[in-house]
DNA sequence: TCGAATTTGTGCGTATGTATC
DNA sequence: GGATACATACGCACAAATTCG
């Protein structure tokens, strides 16, 4: 290994994405078998399975046993947007972004009664070990899996009254606005913060995609004011979805 | 190899992967050395090994050659805020998120005419190969750079103005805004998508990561009502940072 | 239809270098 | 200096899936 320089599987990794990101190798395409690779780059047959490896950790390529490892179909196409920002008048152009948003979709949702963990109680500011209901998602389009969440409500806020329980009652199902509503508390804002973080095994399993793939977790806060009312996870592949703010300047 | 299970060095990453993010493990801890691996586990070196890497290359470890492997500083403490919303009075929750904001930091900035590629060109609602200002910045905190930064102008709106160069002239580094202003252009508001891929070999380079590692991708387009009047793509890595909006509701 | 070649997926043993303790 | 532990690399073996003649 000379000097200063990369691992050998490293440089033959970062060549081969180079060509993936510029498009010298397209999707659907097939990467070099893993001989090719080894005399094309002069290499032993474990750095070239370590370099392909390495891409196959970053979700840019595919292996199928016995056929070959392919270019995944990169571009995060769909958007998620969380904001109802509009602009005036219908060419506004962010309609595609609006349509997007109204995710025609189904999901299930079970909730359940909990104390708050300390993360979560201090997000809602309470207390840690104070009653909350959480309450798991899965969304799916055309029945695929695709979002999914978690939610806590303190019940200090929602207990006894008729939407303590998200998806049930008169108004299940409605949100959390809504919902709010109802028992006189007006939710007038929302924090989210948009980070990413390999999904773990559970949540690779119910998205679709393999243990370790980014996914991207938005944390939300919704509040009445300064008080919070709900916080929730939101947890999507990373590869297959952006997430869209609009907003005003000044 | 049995029937359904998965391959042995996913079950151990999976295992150990499960106790850092449930806090078995917490951050600074040394792992299980390889050899306490492969007998804890009953699995061969090899599969130890291919265990740790999946680790490392998500980012949750690091090895250090010699002493050991140890759980990183996972939080992702730092936020960065990307929206004006203000509540009331100060003792609002958001006055940690505007002191973030404004980053107390340096900047680097190099500009340079071009011709819009096609994807800067949709995004400017220009045509393609119409000349823009592409300027590339490098951000850094107490040094170390944390963000960079690639921007697109479109001439046809700054060409022959004192605001051409971002960083020249007597508005240099006040902002898009500020000087769009300057030249009796009114941005009024800014459309944002977060995404996250793995890092290109060059960013991890700059920001001092590892190339796969995930970065977090704001794609950022400012408009003068509908119209487009810069656009930029803004990196950062994604295990130290998170973006934050802060929205009202309805 | 059968079988051979190819390719990935997984796993083992070993060797060498280097950083840390 | 010596022991430990990680980092990289090589070669080999075999199973399973796919492709193709």
């Amino acid at each position: 290994m000379p000097f200063g320089e990369q691992p050998a599987y490293l440089r033959v990794a970062e060549d081969l994405r180079q060509q993936i990101v510029d498009g010298t190798l397209p999707p659907h395409t097939r990467l070099p078998s893993q001989a090719s690779i080894r005399s094309a780059y002069g290499v032993s047959d474990t750095v070239a399975l370590e370099a392909r490896k390495v891409l196959m950790a970053e979700g840019l390529v595919e292996g199928r046993s016995g056929s070959g490892t392919y270019v995944r179909e990169q571009p995060a196409q769909r958007t998620i947007s969380r904001s109802g920002y509009r602009t005036l008048g219908d060419c506004s152009p962010f309609r595609q972004e609006q349509t997007d948003e109204r995710v025609r979709g189904t999901w299930e949702g079970h909730s359940e009664r909990q104390e708050a963990p300390a993360e979560v109680a201090e997000r809602l500011s309470i207390e840690p070990d104070e009653p909350v209901m959480r309450t798991r998602y899965v969304f799916r389009m055309s029945g695929e899996p695709i979002m999914m969440s978690t939610s806590w409500e303190p019940l200090r806020i929602t207990g006894r009254t008729p939407v303590m329980l998200p998806e049930q009652g008169p108004l299940a199902g409605r949100g959390v606005v809504e919902r709010m509503a109802a028992i006189d508390i007006h939710v007038d804002n929302v924090a989210e913060e948009v980070g990413a973080r390999p999904a773990l095994a559970a949540e690779a399993r119910v998205l679709g995609g393999l243990p370790g793939h980014a996914v991207l977790v938005v944390t939300r806060t919704y509040r009445a004011g300064s008080l919070p009312v709900e916080t929730a996870d939101v947890v999507v592949p990373a590869d297959r979805f952006r997430i869209a703010y609009h907003l005003p300047v000044r």
